[in-house]
DNA sequence: TTGAAAGCGCTAACAT
DNA sequence: ATGTTAGCGCTTTCAA
């Protein structure tokens, strides 16, 4: 392995000087940058990063901490974070926590033993408490798509306006002239997603619908689950003639499940996602969705971290909300009476 | 932050006893252990990974470079490669090149300059050459359900038999009665997935179906991509009565495409796809594929690197080939008339 | 503009 | 069984 040293004895320079050409070449004479780089170049140097980290105080990574890499919001996630990472010169180490308290703790211990410099945490069962425990430890963490913002002012966060991305799903099938309504909860790490449904059942009671007029099922993140959900959802009386899934994979489950009872989406069955997956939009029928800015929130997410880490976070934005979107396809549509 | 030297001050002995502590116990006196124990817990020490991986000249991280993690393959890759690693104590960085020669290369030289220990590639659009060379750096370097393998026997690879995979599709669809199959080949980084379309086109000339009752379209590894390629495919003369693509999406797309002509999977087409990823059962119909074991693969080729790393990898295992599975389900049947 | 020197926190011989 | 000591490769004052 080639080491500074070596290039620094070879350039006829000391170690000193070599350090500098790499990170502050404007302090170093040109000519003297120039034999620097050229035995850089001859010798096939690559800075030791390990020891760049340990003399620096902080490694060039950042974690990012996820339930289950599986649930195919997070690769979207994921490629966006990393893009942001590597553009700023660091790496993304990939958490997968599989909610087990007992994981996410170790890795959170790890981190705090300097694993990494900064963590993104998106979920987790873990209490607030003992992330900002760790937060005291010096490691720039920020929380990401958490549903209960105000409980976390704690901690910087990026997320969502969840509860508008609920209520926009209920004008929207409010709108399409829909009275018997079916929600399908999923649950993320800290139980329900209650804000999404809160603010879907808010909207449908400032529509004038009655409290009655909305049937829920508690469901996982997951097209079986959703299908279950729905069937459940459907059998019901007097049947629903559209269902709000929490996240898409359900709502990609509740349009199964209404396929296997003969009902058409959406002739017979309105459904509408949200998150709008890639697979959303890659179903048949395409699938009616509150879209939420996943690549901005991932990349934004990053930035805040790397900028605490490097000490330039402006502490305006240490709390940003994204607005959802509708996106209307071809699964929702007028209530056939 | 918490040292290695507080604890020692506090537990009275030296840094190189809590050392020993942290990783042969054995080697101290079970009274001293306690003790040091006790002064860690008091005190919440954490180890720097950071210090231990300069002293021992190698860190406790993996790279894996794939090609796009949004590729529902990966993450099922991922997750088995991320759990394999931490309960080795390792961790996963986790490297989208995006099929970029630069970006590739970029990640190969700073993991070459110390950011991790081993990496896993599972595509490049590299030479071995360049991959070779890093290798002869000190890192452990693993191929991953490459193709050609035969062309890679100076790196150790974990892979499986494509060219079985695509035998297995053959006579499945073969047995079934079918005499026009069309085939959709998706293209890795490496080019076009020839190897499992010769396996295909090899074991079709074994059951006595002439070369022209093949017909062959490229496309790439996506429900879009798919979709168009059938299409091509449907369009032909004769038409074709079975489908295979080289990988699911593609065979998904062209369940849709299928759909779209007014055909009926699997009673006017068959389709079999290739690598049975999660989403190939919660399709309707259910798709019919060759399952590669993903999980396994991807545990195995930790495994390996981690041993070569550790320095006690057997030289038996270098290069590990694994077998595909035919999985029946829905969207195969027999040609009717 | 460049050099000297003291670490960063831990490991690993080698002593004791 | 425990301590001493010399690094690992780089960064970073502080001098020159």
């Amino acid at each position: 392995m080639v080491t500074l040293a070596e290039v620094a004895r070879r350039a006829k320079v000391t170690g000193a000087t070599v350090s500098n050409v790499l990170r502050n070449p404007q302090k170093v004479k040109p000519e003297t940058v120039e034999r620097v780089m050229a035995a850089i170049r001859e010798l096939g140097y690559r800075p030791n990063l390990t020891a760049r980290a340990l003399a620096r105080g902080r490694t060039s990574t950042l974690a990012l901490m996820l339930s289950n890499i599986t649930n195919p919001f997070y690769p979207e996630f994921v490629l966006a974070a990393e893009r942001e990472a590597r553009k700023r010169g660091y790496f993304l180490l990939v958490c997968n926590t599989d909610d087990d308290p007992a994981i996410t703790r170790a890795y959170l211990d790890q981190i705090a033993g300097s694993l990494a410099s900064g963590v993104i945490v998106m979920n987790t069962d873990l209490g607030e408490r003992e992330l900002t425990d760790i937060a005291r430890k010096g490691i720039a963490v920020v929380l990401c798509m958490w549903e209960h913002v105000q409980a976390s002012l704690a901690l910087p966060c990026v997320t969502v306006d969840f509860a508008a991305a609920g209520a926009l799903a209920a004008a929207h099938l409010s709108g399409l002239g829909h009275r018997k309504f079916g929600a399908l909860v999923g649950a993320g790490s800290g139980g329900p997603q209650t804000i999404r449904l809160d603010g879907f059942a808010a909207a449908l009671a400032a529509h004038g619908h009655p409290e009655k007029s909305l049937a829920v099922v508690q469901s996982h993140d997951s097209i079986e689950s959703g299908y279950e959900g729905a069937m459940q959802l459907m059998r019901g009386k007097p049947a629903v003639t559209a269902i709000f899934a929490t996240n898409d994979l359900m709502a990609i489950g509740a349009m199964q499940a209404a396929a296997d009872l003969g009902k058409r989406v959406p002739d017979d069955l309105s459904v509408i996602g949200l998150t709008d997956i890639t697979l959303a939009h890659q179903f048949r029928p395409a699938l009616t969705t509150i879209r939420l800015p996943t690549a901005d929130i991932a990349a934004r997410s990053v930035a805040l971290a790397l900028e605490m880490v490097e000490g330039t976070a402006p502490t305006q934005e240490r709390y940003v909300v994204r607005a959802p979107e509708l996106i209307v396809r071809e699964s929702t549509g007028p209530r056939k009476r």
